[in-house]
DNA sequence: ATGCATGAGTA
DNA sequence: ACTCATGCATA
């Protein structure tokens, strides 16, 4: 423990001026009743195919939130509902106190996801709702949101789609029909949703398709909403995917269902949950062209069957008994947890690292994306950093890497682009904090100096990119 | 919205 | 040991 920085909040300040916007706690929710039983799958075991895609090339992420950035318009009321819907108070495992089995029915019965009160008043309540909303008739008669959203506020300017050059999609096998698709081995543990609570489910999971009122999502409508069972994402364009991110995000607030809904909604309709995690990168086209083709159908069904509905909710997450989601998350151990003690402690290897070492992990990175063990093993001791935070801190420097790669590129520069995951030599000799050997040829990763903005974004805020101890 | 983490699949 | 998909915890 010693080893490890354990700072929560010295992000703050870095981000803080990011999230400013941001007053609300997570919004987070109760899972369905089919969920009680604490089955869970792994999402990753659902969808995860081996797909052979490797080395950079295979995985292209939007190079950043072409969505998210249109709603902070101060102009635009909606905004402020992006942010809102909290009818769900207990987005902590503490407070939803339900562990699955354990308890099924502290859940507000009828938490519509509709716009609540007035923004303000959702606001001022945000910090004390936490502890005070297992009244369960709370927000059960929400008015129907205000669908003002006006069209035409998102502009993804900045998203290029050349940024998946003739990307060979990858076969989804997503949207299973609960529970009559051949696929529906896709679940392994579809046994749990096969049940999906019918009930829940005012909507016919088959249905579907078309639904002409959402049409105008992928306006192609090219692949989505064809046949319920066999959404295959396969000629999804970029423009396409750009276009239902706006489309997904747009509805959903107008509709009045927070990221967290649509995620629960999932899970009730198809078997498969996501977190709010997963459909905020969705909105904000953060994930891989790949991933993004998977998941669409998905969310597309979800969109249709929410515009479709009298009963938004109906669709959304029918949250009546559950568990939050979090009580279904992974442990650390990838197991669900299982025990209300459990859930109320903080997740054990959780590493919040200071500002400063970050930097110097940055840094490190700058130099040598992709240390190799020894080198690992030394900035670990520079840092006094467990080997494996610096591990991880790397591989997921790499991941957001990639995200952050290719923002400012235009159509026919995919080629230039900063490569952040290159399959470049090691950077032994570039460790040279301590000397130890290396042999790999210099390799110059410096993309601070080619993308600067890229770095602004990842740097903590004022960090110097060039650290003292680290000559270059 | 994002940092740190897990775990499956893969090379 | 890495990539990738994904999520909890937190800002």
């Amino acid at each position: 423990m010693s080893d490890r920085s354990v700072t929560p909040g010295s992000e703050a300040s870095s981000r803080a001026h990011e999230l400013h916007r941001t007053m609300y706690t997570q919004e987070s929710l109760a899972a369905s009743l089919q969920f009680a039983n604490g089955m869970l799958q792994d999402p990753n075991s659902v969808f995860n195919k081996p797909a052979c895609y490797n080395g950079i090339a295979a995985q292209h992420f939007f190079p950043f939130s072409a969505v998210g950035g249109d709603y902070r318009h101060p102009d635009i009321q909606v905004a402020d509902l992006s942010q809102a819907r909290h009818w769900y108070p207990f987005s902590t495992p503490e407070l939803t106190g339900q562990v699955a089995g354990l308890t099924t029915a502290h859940q507000p019965a009828n938490l519509s996801p509709r716009i609540a009160e007035t923004r303000d008043q959702i606001k001022s309540d945000i910090k004390t709702e936490k502890l005070d909303e297992f009244s369960p008739e709370r927000k059960s008669a929400l008015p129907p949101p205000p669908a003002t959203m006006a069209p035409g506020v998102y502009h993804s300017n900045h998203w290029n789609p050349s940024f998946w050059p003739g990307l060979t999609h990858a076969p989804a096998p997503a949207a299973t029909p609960v529970s009559s698709s051949p696929s529906s081995h896709s679940y392994p543990t579809a046994g749990v949703f096969t049940t999906a609570a019918p009930q829940t489910l005012l909507v016919p999971v088959q249905q579907t398709s078309n639904p002409g009122s959402s049409g105008s999502s992928s306006g192609a409508g090219s692949e989505v909403g064809q046949s319920s069972d066999s959404e295959e994402e396969e000629n999804l364009s970029t423009e396409e995917l750009e276009q239902f991110a706006k489309e997904l995000k747009h509805k959903r607030i107008t509709l009045g269902f927070t990221q967290a809904d649509v995620g629960l909604a999932l899970g009730n309709l198809y078997g498969k949950m996501f977190s709010q995690t997963t459909i905020c990168r969705f909105e904000a086209l953060q994930l891989s062209f790949k991933n993004m083709c998977k998941l669409k159908p998905l969310l597309q069904r979800w969109l249709n069957e929410a515009e479709n509905t009298d009963n938004p909710q109906d669709v959304s997450t029918a949250p009546n008994t559950a568990p939050s989601y979090a009580a279904y998350g992974r442990s650390k151990h990838g197991a669900v947890l299982c025990s209300v003690r459990a859930l109320q402690t903080r997740r054990p290897g959780w590493t919040s690292l200071e500002v400063t070492v970050r930097g110097a992990l940055e840094s490190y990175f700058i130099k040598c994306p992709k240390p190799n063990t020894q080198d690992i093993t030394q900035i670990a001791e520079d840092l006094r950093l467990e080997k494996d935070v610096v591990r991880v801190w790397f591989c997921n420097r790499r991941q957001k890497g990639k995200r952050l790669a290719l923002p400012f590129e235009e159509e026919g520069a995919e080629g230039q682009y900063f490569d952040p995951s290159p399959q470049m030599p090691l950077c032994n000799g570039h460790l040279q904090t301590q000397g130890y050997p290396g042999t790999a040829p210099p390799h110059l990763y410096l993309p601070a100096f080619h993308k600067p903005e890229v770095f602004k974004q990842t740097l903590p805020q004022g960090f110097p990119v060039g650290l003292g101890h680290l000559t270059s």
